[in-house]
RNA sequence: GCGCUCGUAGCUCAACGGAUAGAGCAUCUGACUACGGAUCAGAAGGUUGGGGGUUCGAAUCCCUCCGAGCGCGCCA
């Protein structure tokens, strides 16, 4: 019996209660009734304390109503126990063979366990790291790049209709900065103190002119240009390399030249003139974001006639909800969270809804450790450790499993060190390492000529009565509840944190839990039970590695 | 000054408003003569930054103070 069905059967209980007169509930019954893994063992299988939140609307005390669905409730053929504990906890024990069959649903779902419909219908764009096309990525994009991804992967697991999408600041005073610094570089002079400086500056100035002899004998703003333009290119090559090098795929590359090219800038503040919230002042053109909670109003052209970058993100918005989606993510560093308040403003005056289409995710800084010394990150000084420098020493499943580790809003320090030790202390190689030993067992079934179950009718569910076997299934059945929970709190990390503890369940399992026979023993019901277990448990392990973007290794 | 985010074991971090706040690392003690020891069992480690409040119940919600990071341009 999966907490679902448990759940349902609350609600039905609950339901009976209330139509023949031993519970009258003032608000009604719940349409839904919450059960939990109790931490204590002695605290059964499942636990709810929907007693003590109904006590107001019953008007009776909680262990009272929880003793009333007690008793109703031990009657449903899979429960064998209902108790109530504390001060109204109503704690449940199932029956074994109702726990085993999960194993059999498991496997034959296979991948698609742990998907479910929750999203179905919903258009997300999910936008991140969205880096200047100047310079390598770092440490803050590499978060964004691991978690926008397994975010990415689990909105697809709840059914949402999911678009990728990295917006390119191809445009703007940091471009001709970036030009004016590979110029320089190329020539031999210094690189100006407000332009990009660091080793790949002159590697890339050293690239280009190999690439363009003539450029010598161009005049200095055509060199610029040239400059300017393939430095762009070559380090947005860079970068997509880069990125799918680490797994993180993007549906879509927008360009924000494009959105000036395709008059879209022009399309976009019509529209929002029409909305009436655009005004002229001081020969500018404002938006009155202060009209939904902005501090300031904003600037979209500027009296020069030049548009601010705050007139590309508008236009940028109003094109990603004339493609049709219903809600557009922003992953954005903690340095841009003063954005937060004029986004949302902007998409008021636009018409739309913040709560409901606009939806923004900080995340704070990273700090790297190297040798037990903080790395000191500096554009300027040039001292960036990449995300390239950082794949070669981790390696990408160490990596986006440690990013995607920790909520996006808390601080987190990277030891680079750490994450390279190939040991136990290392989190990713404990869940990799349950899936390598899950494989090994299968192998060793397969050498011996045992058919591993592949559905619920292919072994008998009521063997599996070790409370080791127990503690795995139900770790097992929260698989859909972590996945629908990670993506709707937009929480990655609680499907790393989910691994490692059915990582932990199944070695403790494993450690009591012989499944194969020994020596010239024959195969048992009990030996096929465990192995369809196996089999399940491996499944729940690749499947949640893959959500997260990192690989389930048969061998290590 | 105003605003946003965050303070949990020595360190890095967890914990739908729930029962005794949990893991890993580091420290200490144990377990392989059969499925992978990259494992398992155990010990020790806490006034959840301080103080109020809300309620059956608070690390979690509210107020306040302290501390940290970041942001407050007709820059991008």
């Amino acid at each position: 019996m999966t907490p679902e069905q448990l759940s349902q059967h609350l609600v039905d209980t609950l339901s009976m209660l209330v139509d023949e007169g031993a519970l009258r509930l003032a608000d009604g019954v719940p349409g839904e009734v919450r059960v939990e893994r109790p931490k204590v063992k002695e605290h059964g299988d499942y636990a709810t304390n929907i007693a003590m939140q109904l006590t107001k609307s019953a008007a009776r005390p909680p262990r009272e109503i929880a003793q009333l669905v007690a008793d109703r409730l031990v009657q449903v053929p899979d429960v064998a126990a209902a108790d109530v504990a504390g001060p109204g906890f109503l704690n449940i024990r199932v029956d074994a063979a109702a726990q085993g069959v999960l194993a059999g649903e498991v496997l034959a779902a296979g991948a698609a366990y742990g998907s479910n419909d929750s999203l179905t219908g919903q258009r997300i764009n999910v936008e991140f790291i969205s880096a200047n096309p100047t310079g390598p990525l770092h440490i803050g994009h590499t978060r964004w790049a691991a978690l926008g991804d397994a975010l990415g992967r689990l909105l697809t697991a709840c059914g949402a209709d999911v678009v990728r999408e990295f917006y390119i600041n191809d445009r703007g005073a940091q471009m001709d900065r970036f030009g004016l610094s590979l110029l320089a570089a190329a020539e031999g002079r210094p690189v100006p103190a407000d332009g990009y400086h660091g080793e790949y500056v002159t590697e890339l100035a050293r690239r280009i002119a190999t690439k363009h002899p003539e450029l010598a004998d161009l005049p200095a703003d055509e060199r610029l240009v040239t400059y300017r333009e393939e430095g762009y290119r070559l380090q947005l090559d860079e970068q997509q390399e880069e990125l799918e090098q680490f797994r993180t795929h993007f549906d879509v590359w927008y360009s924000e030249r494009t959105l000036h090219a395709d008059d879209r800038v022009k399309h976009g503040i019509e529209k929002l003139r029409r909305q009436g919230h655009l005004y002229e002042a001081d020969g500018a053109l404002w938006m009155r974001t202060t009209d939904f909670g902005d501090d300031k109003d904003r600037v979209l052209v500027r009296s020069n006639g030049e548009y601010t970058y705050f007139a590309s993100d508008t236009a940028y918005y109003v094109d990603k909800r004339e493609r049709g989606f219903d809600r557009c993510i922003y992953m954005l560093g903690a340095d841009h969270h003063g954005y937060v308040r004029r986004l949302r403003a902007m998409a008021a005056c636009a018409g739309d809804d913040p709560d409901e289409h606009v939806e923004v995710m900080i995340g704070q800084l990273v700090k790297v450790l190297r040798g037990g010394e903080e790395l000191r990150l500096s554009k300027r000084a040039g001292t960036i450790l990449g995300l390239r420098e950082l794949v070669d020493v981790t390696g990408v499943d160490a990596l986006r499993y440690t990013l995607c580790r920790y909520p996006a809003d808390s601080t987190m320090t990277v030891d680079v060190d750490a994450v390279t030790r190939q040991s136990s202390d290392n989190p990713v190689y404990y869940v990799q390492y349950a899936h390598a030993r899950l494989s090994a067992i299968l192998r060793g079934a397969a050498d011996l000529g045992i058919a591993v179950a592949t559905g619920p009718g292919d072994y008998d569910p009521a063997v599996l009565d070790h409370p080791r076997e127990g503690d795995l299934l139900r770790a097992l059945a929260e698989l859909p509840r972590v996945v629908q929970q990670a993506a709707t709190q937009r929480e990655p990390h609680r499907v790393a944190r989910y691994l490692e503890a059915t990582a932990a369940t199944f070695h403790k399992f494993y450690d009591e839990c012989r499944v194969l026979p020994m020596g010239d023993e024959q195969p048992t019901e009990l030996h096929r039970a465990r192995l369809a277990l196996v089999a399940a448990t491996r499944v729940v392990v690749a499947n949640g590695l893959g959500l997260l973007g990192v690989t389930a290794p048969e061998r290590m």
